[in-house]
DNA sequence: ATGAAAGCGCTAACAC
DNA sequence: GTGTTAGCGCTTTCAT
């Protein structure tokens, strides 16, 4: 059934080397007998089978991506974007997602030691600096997300406090003065929204502006349904903001939909800024103002992490001394100190009034 | 300084047999070897390396997914749900995206059969049957999406015609008579809206009312932005349905953004039912009215098509003469005959007019 | 330029 | 119950 390398050198009458050189395009093989072998591989049909020559060269081509959530379009987008650069480099990618959840955020830094893959691309939501101190394996892992881990491994994030302060800078240059910040979470300040926060209370408090804590919603999770429900909340409370800067897009879709049901209008009576630019913002009956990160920037720059770390270690085995002195070497540090690498973003200024002026 | 089975072997003093059964469970093995044994694990560190595993077993343990495009969030979703469902078979998952181009298709069907993965789940947009016919390797394939290719392999897809007819039966029984259909392709009758089209059609037929094509608007993708353009072409035509039948909700969510900036209300001017259940749908200014595929079903019904059918094989090929003789053919049905699997489907009927109710 | 042979790390006969 | 050993299919010195 399945045709190996040897029953290629038997049909074509020379050996699995000469056979091995053709399929690997080695410079230094006869035309003819690179035309005879060719003719047997397709004769037979061969297929390598790359399992074993993964096994052989300690190599798998595959880099695994973990994501909180592929119903968060802005990790599907980014999914998609990290396949393709991938891609480029010629490998594929194993997807998984943790649900925002720490156990399987541990589990996907712990069990890919094991698994078939040469990296891992983690974007964390709940995870602690101690549960990646403990070291993650073998390969190289990149984590990407606002999180900062002051550990050594390459670190992929926009400038969240700058995109924040940008943010809130568009809606004080609006005239607003009372921004709620939608999408805190109170227990833990390394929590991913945090960042933002502290954007959002370092840009009210440059320009003068009282920073009110009442105005800050907390969010059970970073979902539609989040964001409408700690739009709610605030309404509920009382509270009449003049402006809302949201954790991302879908907590700012899900309060546009409360102001909507509540009456409010968006932006005459709440401006609202985003954060992620997702198409879906695009679309609503008011196009969402948003803090767009370059998602094919990060998803680059995260394989070309894992990549260049991998030819890194190639180099440094192959070399034998120099290295900067790092005896096992295992996991960390394996090709240069750790980076933090920094994408851009930009503030995509688009909440047009749309209907209003076609209905007169 | 990867620790290998013969490592854990020489530091307990034992055979690597003897590792290995406790690596895998063997139940043979008595309590004190075992743990001295694990200790040696532990001590060292030890992680089995998969990929001689698999190449050994000639499984991986991967199934890969191919679907057009992650940034639909139909997609997106369905791929969360497919990880999940393989999960629960231990197995993980490749993904890939063809951006519903035939030749990114075609390289997936015929380059999946190098790939270190034991299945493929492929839901194809462009690809003809005579593309498939040529074969594909050696690992089972299976076909989800509502394309019906007369082929030997499993097909998984809701009933398309009768969902479509349940959606425009809605419209109907709305009092709708001017009902237009968003999302034809005219180049082929075997693409993907061809279904639901023909469903359009159908159910007009069975209540009598005229099939306007007139009414049909072409689109150019399956896009938000391909849904605007649809309905802006089928307005400056001079038409003036009285409903929209979207083929998906991305489409119907275009359209409605282009109605509001014209002034159509919807559904007051034009009731609009899509397809497909997105999250995105229930939180626009209108909740939109959809057809609900299942998706958990088409997830799980696709990876035990998968699964199933490697262990079928499995049953079939314990036979595996090796060495001298004469190899007899291997046949192709490797785990019994193809199917048609029809997961269900709902209508999620919610065109809930907010905003009014809280405003009067 | 091509061939012979030694493994990569693991599992599974087959012995003891 | 535990050890020995032969490969899975490939790449890669080392010869020739």
């Amino acid at each position: 059934m399945r045709v190996s390398l040897k029953d290629v050198a038997e049909h074509a009458g020379v050996s699995v080397k000469t056979v091995s050189n053709v399929v690997n395009k080695y410079p230094h093989v006869t035309p003819a007998m690179r035309e005879k072998v060719q003719r047997a591989i397709d004769d037979l049909g061969y297929r390598p089978n790359l399992t074993a020559r993964h096994l052989r060269k300690g190599r798998t081509g595959i880099i695994a991506l973990a994501v909180p959530e592929l119903g968060n379009p802005y990790f599907a987008e980014l999914a998609g974007d990290v396949i393709d650069a991938a891609a480029a480099h010629d490998y594929t990618v194993l997807l998984d997602h943790t649900q925002g959840r720490r156990e399987r955020e541990l589990l996907v830094t712990q069990g890919f030691q094991a698994r078939v893959i040469d990296g891992l691309i983690l974007n964390p939501l709940e995870l602690e600096a101690e549960d990646l101190a403990a070291g993650t394996g073998s390969g190289p892992l990149v984590l990407i997300g606002e999180r900062s881990y002051d550990l050594p491994y390459d670190h992929i994030a926009i400038d969240n406090i700058a995109a924040a302060r940008t943010a809130v800078r568009h809606l004080l240059e609006l005239g607003r003065r009372r921004i709620a910040f939608l999408g805190a979470r109170g227990d833990r300040p390394s929590q991913p929204s945090h960042l933002r926060l502290l954007g959002w209370q370092a840009e009210l408090a440059a320009r003068g502006v009282t920073a009110d804590e009442a105005l800050v919603a907390p969010v059970e999770g970073w979902d539609r349904a989040d964001g409408a429900a700690a739009m709610a909340a605030l309404l509920d409370a009382g509270q009449r903001p003049d402006a809302v800067f949201a954790y991302n897009d879908l907590i700012a879709i899900g309060a546009m939909r409360v102001m909507s049901e509540r009456g409010l209008r968006v932006p005459e009576d709440v401006a609202v800024v985003g954060f992620d630019d997702l198409t879906e913002g695009r679309y609503g009956a008011v196009t969402l103002t948003t803090v767009a990160p370059d998602k094919k920037a990060i998803a680059r720059l995260a394989v070309e992490s894992i990549v260049g770390r991998l030819a890194g270690k190639n180099d440094e085995a192959s070399r034998g001394g120099d290295g900067s002195g790092d005896g096992d070497g295992i996991g960390r540090r394996e090709g240069g100190h750790s980076r933090e690498l920094r994408p851009g973003f930009a503030l995509m200024e688009r909440e047009s009034t749309l209907g209003r002026a076609a209905r007169g």
